[in-house]
DNA sequence: CCATTAAGTTTCGAGTCGAAACCATGAAGA
DNA sequence: TCTTCATGGTTTCGACTCGAAACTTAATGG
């Protein structure tokens, strides 16, 4: 039963393995390359420092160091909001989008058909045991509605465009499984 | 198609977000914990810094100082080869084992029938696709033999002990997939 | 307004990281 | 056997990460 964590320890294990070496190749530690990672598919909602220090569970001070880091590389930008001009929304700049789909390439998604639909049924259980935030992406959200057509946040009310839809919210909240 | 790799990169974040948790908890770093659990689930072939160092894809020095901080915490205890005096074999004491067990209790293997299996589907892809070490368990090993009904390591030619062949070998050859 | 809360930054000390030098032990050849 | 080389680990060093806590600035709410 505990076996399950083994797995998903491995697994991540092996992933991340992976992850830091092409940091190292890119000259970066591994979190500054996870954060790359994570805000070049964080929906604006999600883009901030804040939210970063939650995904990846360390401290604000700690995240505002590696994106201090991340912006001095010309990696990342970052721009205060419109609304409240505390929060500060950080975008992957080309380069930085470089080197994410570095990492991202997968050295074969040849031999294997089915790893993608096992990804997807891991990561919704996973969604669903973690007492922490989903993080997952606005078409499975609670909150996500359509309305003649057009998607909405039921959370914030604001329209959703379709690239914002397919990324990573931090206020994000499963639909409850069906047993 | 890097949609695998971005499946990826968020069950990996997910669950490293927890063991990040459950490492600060025990005032461990997360290095330190994910060493432990590593060293815990290793057989005799594995448990050495160098193994660990190809694992987490780390350079030996590094290996080094983390497993002196474990040890002087009194969570592993390193012991020299017989036959190689080199070589030193790391053990988990019965608290460093606890605190493996608390990393890995998981919070909801509840509403998850089939993630288990889908685990191990992903794993075993990964271990194909991966082009560094696989570290698998013996028994989905091609060295992996067995002759009247006594189990037996290829590559070594020693006999396995029950134990050894459901514990992580650095040694691991994946056996081919048919396809 | 003033107090409070919230988002980020800064500072500091402990620890991680890789690179490189180093120390053993084992192996292979002359 | 005596070298020489390779290998598993440790040590040292400088740059960076980490969390905690103090601090800055901006929004919120009597």
């Amino acid at each position: 039963m505990s076996d399950a964590h083994r797995l998903l320890e491995r697994i991540s294990a092996l992933f991340r393995a992976q992850l830091r070496r092409v940091s190292t190749e890119h000259g970066l530690k591994l979190v500054q390359l996870e954060a790359l990672v994570y805000l070049d598919s964080a929906n604006r909602y999600s883009d901030t420092p804040l939210a970063l220090a939650e995904y990846l569970a360390l401290t604000k001070g700690t995240v505002s160091q590696t994106l201090k880091a991340l912006e001095s590389s010309g990696l990342i930008t970052k721009t205060p909001d419109e609304q409240d001009r505390r929060v500060q929304h950080c975008a992957v700049t080309a380069e930085g989008a470089a080197i994410v789909a570095d990492a991202l390439r997968i050295p074969a998604d040849d031999g294997a058909p089915g790893l993608e639909s096992a990804l997807r049924s891991v990561l919704r259980s996973l969604q669903h045991s973690a007492d922490a935030r989903t993080f997952g992406v606005c078409n499975s959200c609670l909150h996500h509605q359509i309305e003649g057509g057009r998607a909405r946040c039921g959370l914030t009310g604001e329209p959703l465009r379709k690239a914002d839809r397919v990324k990573i919210c931090r206020e994000h909240e499963p639909v409850p499984l069906r047993t």
